[in-house]
DNA sequence: ATCGCTTGTTGCAGGGATGTTACAAGGCCC
DNA sequence: GGGCCTTGTAACATCCCTGCAACAAGCGAT
């Protein structure tokens, strides 16, 4: 886990960096706003430990070019103000948690291991194959990164694909197993969703058509 | 959140049931442990509200089982005794967290938001997705800084949909999870909900739906 | 190259799933 | 007890998933 500590009090800058990096975290340490948003841009981080009050550029400004940017980091803010508008504010801005001083260390830790916790999407067993990941728990595929909305049926017909690993499958075999009793053998529903998947996937193909065979997942490449 | 009480003082566990529900949360009751472990058996719940001293199956033995199960639920043992190596024992058994009684509501309130707040790996007073915030402990919501009137269901709704962070949440989950056992299964109770949570955060849509999947939050950007 | 068969694509209609609204029952506060 | 709010039910409207059918395109064999 990649931590950033952005703190003017440099001794409670390094003091919190030497623990968060006996708890097994990757720590840098950045004095002011200025250096803490260089480091920001150079290396990807998973949680910011901001002090509000900073010299230079504001923790404030930070946060809201954070947010406003789109970035994937977790803002943690620390500061001395506790009151609670204090607080909504904060949030206000985009951070994630907040957190007054003083504060116990192992409440920072612990909402820092929370925050970097959350960064991670709630993953189940996937089926994995080449760029496409597909979730059977929450109905997820994604191809390349990117998230892909699938109906039951096409869901359904890629995760057989998947969970046969590269072999070949029939159009018969998946009349069997995909579709209930009352689908029609003769119709060409098969290649219908077959086409409506392979759309819904786009280029490079995943599918593979073998010629009087079946269907494959392209396991090369 | 969903939460079983297992008390066989009676009035007792009314009181307590209602004062939860009027937070929010989805509550059932059962007044003896064999009752309480066909609860535990049916659905799926966050916590469990334990009284050590029951008629029938104690509340060690339920606790003991389902710790040796690898239930996830996250106990919480009410008792008589409050001295020190009664907690320690009660604790040993599995349990997450002991009170005494006599207790204090509101004391009890937050021992249950804190353990479910272990269990889902949530951090900090606020949920936030795009413009959305909402915070548990007081009951708010906002969009784009404008705060936000939800009633208890609804906000649970949100509330779930935003934990579950982007993944698809089907109907069944959320009754599941957010509704108690007297919630009819075939009912349309959550689309009227999505409709009115819809209403109330206005434009641009926060809630997507697939069909025939489930809702999600929408995390695009 | 042509024929025959298999596979891919697209438009369309039926039906199930979902959205919306009005209304009633029940709880809560005064 | 009265009024307000919340919650769930039912009815209706709307959406879109699904499968069919018709046609286009690909492939292999002669």
């Amino acid at each position: 886990m990649r931590v950033l500590i952005v703190e003017d009090e440099m001794e409670l800058a390094d003091t919190v960096a030497l623990g968060l990096r006996r708890e097994g975290m990757a720590v840098d340490v950045a004095y002011d706003g200025v250096s803490g948003e260089e480091h920001l841009e150079a290396n990807a981080y998973d949680v910011l430990v901001l002090d509000r009050d900073l010299p230079g550029v504001s923790g404030d400004e930070i946060c809201k070019s954070l947010a406003s940017g789109g970035s994937p980091v977790r803002i943690l803010i620390l500061t001395a103000s506790t009151g609670i508008e204090e607080k909504v504010a904060g949030l206000g801005l985009g951070a994630d948690d907040y957190l007054g001083k003083p504060f116990a260390f192992i409440e920072l830790v612990a909402r820092i291991r929370a925050l970097a916790r959350r960064l991670e999407a709630r993953v189940g067993p996937k089926l994995i194959v080449d760029d496409v990941t597909l979730d059977p728990a929450t109905h997820q595929v994604h191809r390349a990164g990117r998230p892909i909305d699938l109906t039951r049926k096409e869901f359904a017909v890629l995760e057989y694909l998947l969970l046969a690993s590269g072999s070949v499958v029939s159009s018969e075999e998946l009349l069997e197993h995909v579709w209930d009793d009352s689908a029609d053998p003769f119709s060409g529903v098969v290649r219908v969703v077959m086409s409506r998947l392979r759309q819904k996937l786009g280029p490079p193909s995943v599918i593979q058509t073998l010629s009087g065979v079946g269907y494959r997942i392209a396991d090369d490449r």
